[in-house]
DNA sequence: CTTGACTCCGTACCATGGTACGGATGCCAT
DNA sequence: ATGGCATCCGTACCATGGTACGGAGTCAAG
C-alpha cells in the first residue's frame, strides 16, 4: 500500500504544492487550508495529520489563483463560494480581477516597451550615460 | 513670481507625483529622492526644504520604474547609475527585468484565459456551484 | 503678533505573505 | 525500548512599501 491510496503528512503535502511546510501552516491559520484529523497511530494517542488528492488539488488552487493575482483573503472567499451556488458572486470577482488583469498586462507591456526603448538608446556603441530618468516618458 | 521658477513644497510635489507626503518622506530616507537645503526665510533660520523640476522627474521615475516591477532598491541603483557611464550594468538591468516581465505577462494571460473560461462555465444559465476549484487546471 | 496650516524629524505602527524557533509529542527502524 | 527524525503548535520574527503620530519649528494672513 503507496500511492494508490494516498495519504500524505504535511511534508508531502508541501512538496506536491511546490510549498513549504510553513506555508501549510500558514494556510491553515488563515482558513485556506482545512486541518484534517489526527489519526491515532497504534498506540491509541493523537497522532499526526494526514492529506489526500483533495488538499493537494486545493493547495495547487491556491497558488494558481495567487499568480492570477488574487490575495489570499479573495481566495478565502473563492473557496467559501466553491461550495455554494452562488454563481454572481463567482462571476463577478473573476471578471473583476480579469479586467485589474487587463489594466495590468497593458501597464507591464507599456513598461515592457520603455526598456526595449532604453536598452536599445544604451547599446554597447556610445559615449556617457543612458537616459535612465528619461526612459520612461512618453 | 509663481509658476515660472518652480519651488514646489513637498505636498506641492506630493501631488506633483500623486503621492503621499509621507511617501516622499519614505524615500528621502531610502535614498532614493535627495533632500534639498532648507532655505532660511527672513528670521535667518533654518526653514523650509524647497523642490524643482528635477525632483518631479525623479519622483515620476520611482513610480515608473516600480510599475515596471522593478523594487525600491533596483530602483535606488537605477538611479546611482543615471549619473555614471556604466552602459552594460543598465543593459543588463533592463534586459533582466524584460525577461521577467515577459514570463509574468505569459503568466498573467494564462489566469486571464483561466478565469474568462470560469466566467463561462459560470455563466447566468445553469445550476449548483461552478468549478471554482477546477478553472486553474488544464 | 497671534492663529492656523504646513514642515521637519524621529519613531512607531500597519498589511501582506510568509519564515524561523523551540519545546512537546509521535512514529518508525534498529 | 531507544535514537533520531518529523509533526504539532504557539509565538516571534522577517521583508517590502508604505502610513500615522507627536512635538517642535516655520511661515503667511489677518
Amino acid at each position: 500500500m503507496g500511492e494508490w491510496t494516498p495519504q500524505w503528512t504535511i511534508a508531502g503535502l508541501a512538496r506536491e504544492g511546490g510549498v513549504g511546510v510553513e506555508t501549510i501552516r500558514y494556510y491553515q491559520r488563515r482558513g485556506l487550508m482545512p486541518l484534517p484529523e489526527r489519526v491515532p497511530g497504534p498506540g491509541g494517542a493523537g497522532g499526526i495529520r494526514r492529506y489526500g488528492e483533495a488538499d493537494v488539488r486545493r493547495l495547487r488552487f491556491i497558488r494558481s489563483a495567487q499568480e492570477a493575482g488574487f490575495t489570499l483573503e479573495q481566495i478565502g472567499e473563492l473557496l467559501a463560494l466553491d461550495a455554494t451556488d452562488d454563481r454572481a458572486r463567482v462571476r463577478e470577482l473573476a471578471q473583476t480581477r480579469i479586467a485589474a488583469l487587463d489594466a495590468q498586462i497593458a501597464g507591464l507591456q507599456k513598461a515592457r516597451g520603455a526598456l526595449a526603448h532604453l536598452a536599445g538608446e544604451c547599446g554597447s556603441g556610445g559615449e556617457g550615460p543612458c537616459p535612465i530618468l528619461m526612459s520612461f516618458e512618453g
